[in-house]
DNA sequence: ATCCATTCGTTCAAGCATGAACATAATAGT
DNA sequence: ACTATTATGTTCATGCTTGAACGAATGGAT
């Protein structure tokens, strides 16, 4: 059996993506450790961000936008319903779907949370060039779109 | 209280960030499904390709290499050492410590593990000039070593 | 109208990761 | 030599995520 490939480690790209994952890996960890304070998983605050953007989702949707399973969505949502920051509102046409939107109450904890999250960013990325910084999210932007065919 | 502050969506950098958070997560899911007739999973294979770059390695080490609890390397490794895929083995002179290398069965089932994991990141970077991919890992390296002094 | 397939949300069991508490071994200070 | 501190690995309870199986609602085909 020929076990002699070419080894990864000597592959530019294998290299950087394993910083890319390991960028990725600490940066979350460390949001999380940010955000502790605030009572808020990383994951939660995904979802308090994307009902800001988008108020009247259903689930399902949130569940795409947020590549997890929709049983993750309803495993999620009671403990944010519970604290008052978001509703669940059954739609009238479509009555399988639920109409998700913040309170005042999750909009001002988002506000909240947010400014911890982009003060890890600027402070990530603060050694980038604006131009460095476009073109990686460009790059990325587009890895998720060969990827999603796959 | 001021709610209107600057808003993450409209920065350059929070939502080039959120690029690569959203591409590190779609290719680690696809990593998982490529890898499942393997029956490996993405976390196993890190574990093997750490053994084959430093054989010897203690259980500690291991876990900061991995940036990962030491209980987790507890947990994960009996499954790999079962299936005769790496060996544990105290050290002589320091008998806390339990030295791990890779088995014969374990290096062949890297290898084809490896194939799989080079072509899907070759699939996802293949759009990069080999500048840019650099750069990208320089970028990377450097944001994971500012927030490991955070 | 009546099936049939599809969609949305839920439930449940399983697998993983985590952190605290612990046991054992090594090391440093006295 | 003795104690205190540190380091390594394990155990355990908790919480998160997943996927399969399910019920209810919708839409389309005949």
């Amino acid at each position: 059996m020929n076990i002699k490939q070419e080894l990864p480690w000597d592959n530019p790209r294998f290299r950087n993506w394993v910083a890319v994952a390991r960028a990725c890996h600490v940066l979350e960890r460390t949001l999380a450790v940010k955000l502790a304070p605030l009572d808020l998983k990383p994951a939660q605050l995904d979802v308090l961000m994307n009902l800001y953007r988008h108020p009247g989702m259903s689930q399902h949707d949130l569940a795409r936008r947020l590549l997890v399973g929709r049983s993750n969505i309803t495993m999620l949502l009671p403990q944010l319903e519970t604290r008052g920051l978001l509703r669940r509102e059954g739609d009238q046409k479509d009555k399988r779907v639920l109409r998700l939107t913040l309170t005042e109450a999750g909009t001002e904890l988002l506000m909240r949370a947010l400014k911890v999250h982009m003060a890890l960013i600027e402070k990530a990325m603060s050694q980038s060039t604006p131009e460095q910084c476009d073109m990686i999210g460009e790059q990325m932007r587009r890895i998720a779109d060969v990827l999603k065919e796959a």
